[in-house]
DNA sequence: TTGATTGCAAACGGTTTGCATGGGA
DNA sequence: TCCCATGCAAACCGTTTGCAATCAA
């Protein structure tokens, strides 16, 4: 799975007897063009941008969905949930001043398949957080 | 700050005008032995073996006292918040399947300095999470 | 038509706060 | 003595749930 789409969505909803409702496209809408991390409130107040009356739970409704379907991930960056509609593999920034998070592809941080880890886990993935002063909080 | 120790509890305490109180040095002496990053609920019941009428108030208080400080990291791993009394530099491990958290040491990880982030952040720190299967948990 | 989805409101669970009492230094 | 820390209970806030009404397929 790669990042969020609303084509992928209505495919994976119609094949699997979801339905569609102009709610849950506007919520797709959002997430496939965000690009730090939404919560769900974030996605609350952009639904309500398009039709006011758009509830809370129809958000983490469809927020839940997503992820058990494995088209949206959790994060717990800061104090609230976190929604990346990036399903690849990738790494994270963030600014400790303002909180951005910014996605880094994965073939910028070299490879790290040979830690010697202690204790026979079995290990299956790894992700690296830098962390440090993004481009506008420097000034 | 390397590890938290209630030797270093004691000292700054008595240094900035706060009190060491039993319930505190309790929590401080579990903290100092906890290897799993327990959450709030795990300092709660262990602090109220020994005084069974310590509340949760007096154990987020310490806490954040700790952590204001800068003897104690909280992380989100999981659906709760969680504290870390290592306060050096590390990795950390964390099994899927039953929720370990185990720290890294940083010299079992390979140096990153050389990536080339985009967009001119000033990069501070990083930390690798690596995801898997724990020992117990393979069998 | 029909069952998944919605909106509302109440419930829930972790964390914080206000306040009177208690206890270190 | 003085003021910080404690315990209790209520408040808070993000998230979940129950249920009747609604609407996509």
């Amino acid at each position: 799975m790669d990042r969020l789409s609303l084509r992928a969505v209505e495919e994976m909803a119609s094949g699997e007897g979801f339905k569609m409702t102009p709610q849950r496209r506007v919520i797709v809408n959002y997430l496939e063009k965000a690009t730090n991390h939404p919560t769900a409130d974030d996605v609350f107040y952009a639904v309500n941008k398009k039709f006011p009356m758009t509830s809370r739970a129809t958000v983490y409704n469809t927020l839940n969905w997503l992820k058990t379907v494995g088209m949206l991930r959790e994060r717990f960056e800061g104090e609230k949930m976190r929604y990346d509609p990036n399903c690849e593999r990738h790494h994270h920034f963030i600014c400790h001043a303002c909180g951005l998070v910014e996605d880094i592809n994965s073939e910028l941080i070299e490879e790290l398949d040979a830690f010697k880890l202690p204790g026979k886990h079995k290990v299956e993935s790894y992700e690296v957080t830098v962390r440090g002063v993004c481009r506008n909080c420097r000034k």
